[in-house]
DNA sequence: TGTACATCAGTGAACGCGCGTTCACTGATGTAC
DNA sequence: TGTACATCAGTGAACGCGCGTTCACTGATGTAC
């Protein structure tokens, strides 16, 4: 691809620069191929334009690499979602968020899928150097979701019983959702739209259940 | 583990149960570090008791080793789903299924994201040896809980639009759960039949419609 | 303005490793006569 | 009943490969004087 045209060293002072651009290189190997196999650190090296020992001036190992794009994933994620905008309608916020979720799902789909496989590596290896990323793993992400689903709640245009556990359910469909299309795009999927509407009437408008559980 | 117990030579014309051990071995690497990656083709042979050549006397190569774990993944699963017994009730029934499938999918994890994750795979290498299994990789599955919403409907005892589009959106909760209990396992999950009684609740039983699409 | 030098950004060669795969083979066992 | 032999189930050694990682290094560049 782009390992003989010759990169230019950076100046001093920017060394720190390649960090990016390794970061860079390993997202566009594991999107490109669908898996994280592909993040060799050769490999990551030979896509940077650089020699394989440049990169532990920067990452102590390979390990630390497919973690740092984790992290860096779900920066992003929550970066999509917190520019999702409502003008006034909690409901048109809802569908919204619900739908840039999905965008970054459906357009990132092996970045999602590994970084949600991944977190707790992300969580581990940066902990200390990046801090609160725990909450940060989706658990921001998932934070958005809960409070457009109470905003729905406080005008009464409808009712909830549970921000929380409705949110909890909105997430796994959507995970599930996103998930599975890209697996398994063979299956006739309803349209986002479709899902969506869905999905979001069922979780906020409904009152009444008729569930069992497994004993009765 | 296993390594240095040595293996009892098949009996002539019983060759064939090594395909057998060797999907089993495979299985095992699989399910216990949770990675694909642990089914090498020497890991295999090492696991099964056997030199590595001896794996070509039943599988090409080593991708064909994954696609057939792939393949009784599926197997597996259906099965779990055909045993399902509902005594009368369809909604009873149906969540029994919901159960079942949530009992194969976080009692078998990596078995279940990887035979989704590569079902195609499994189509593609084995469409000619076992045939039909594009209508087996998860379309069996899915068919019985589109069945089992059905039922739900013919009796007075609830209202459904639809349910193919029912049983897609109980399909992908169930999915983004199973998934999302297993890789973020910190999250302040609902237990199962909290769960499964809000997801079928919801699917089955609401009639009115609160959501919007994006243009209004 | 010139120059010595410390530092920075990055390199080339080498290491040992486990991998997938191929090859010629071995030795037990069932069968034909 | 004995025996020759074809076949079956599986093996040991070897191959080339890309990998992660380490090491001693190089050459450009900014800075102190």
């Amino acid at each position: 691809m782009a390992s003989d045209m010759q990169r230019v060293r950076n100046r001093r002072g920017e060394g720190s620069r390649l960090r990016g651009e390794i970061i860079a290189a390993a997202t566009a190997l594991l999107e490109e191929t669908g898996s994280e196999d592909a993040i060799t650190l050769r490999g990551v090296a030979r896509r940077a334009g650089v020699a394989a020992p440049s990169i532990y001036t920067h990452f102590p190992d390979r390990e630390a690499i497919v973690a740092a794009v984790v992290a860096q994933a779900f920066v992003e994620l929550d970066e999509a979602l917190a520019t999702v905008r409502g003008e006034g309608d909690p409901l048109q916020r809802l569908f919204n968020l619900c739908e840039a979720y999905l965008t970054f799902a459906q357009g990132k789909p092996h970045r999602y899928r590994v970084a949600f496989e991944r977190h707790r590596t992300a969580v581990t290896e940066n902990a200390s150097e990046e801090s609160r990323l725990e909450e940060l793993s989706g658990g921001q992400a998932f934070g958005r979701l809960v409070t457009a689903i109470g905003d729905c709640v406080q005008p009464d245009c409808v009712t909830s019983r549970s921000p929380q556990l409705d949110a909890t359910v909105l997430w796994v469909a959507l995970h599930g959702y996103a998930s599975l299309t890209t697996s398994v795009p063979a299956f006739p999927w309803p349209d986002r739209a479709e899902m969506l509407n869905a999905l979001i009437g069922w979780v906020v408008v409904s009152e009444g259940r008729a569930g069992r559980d497994g004993s009765s």
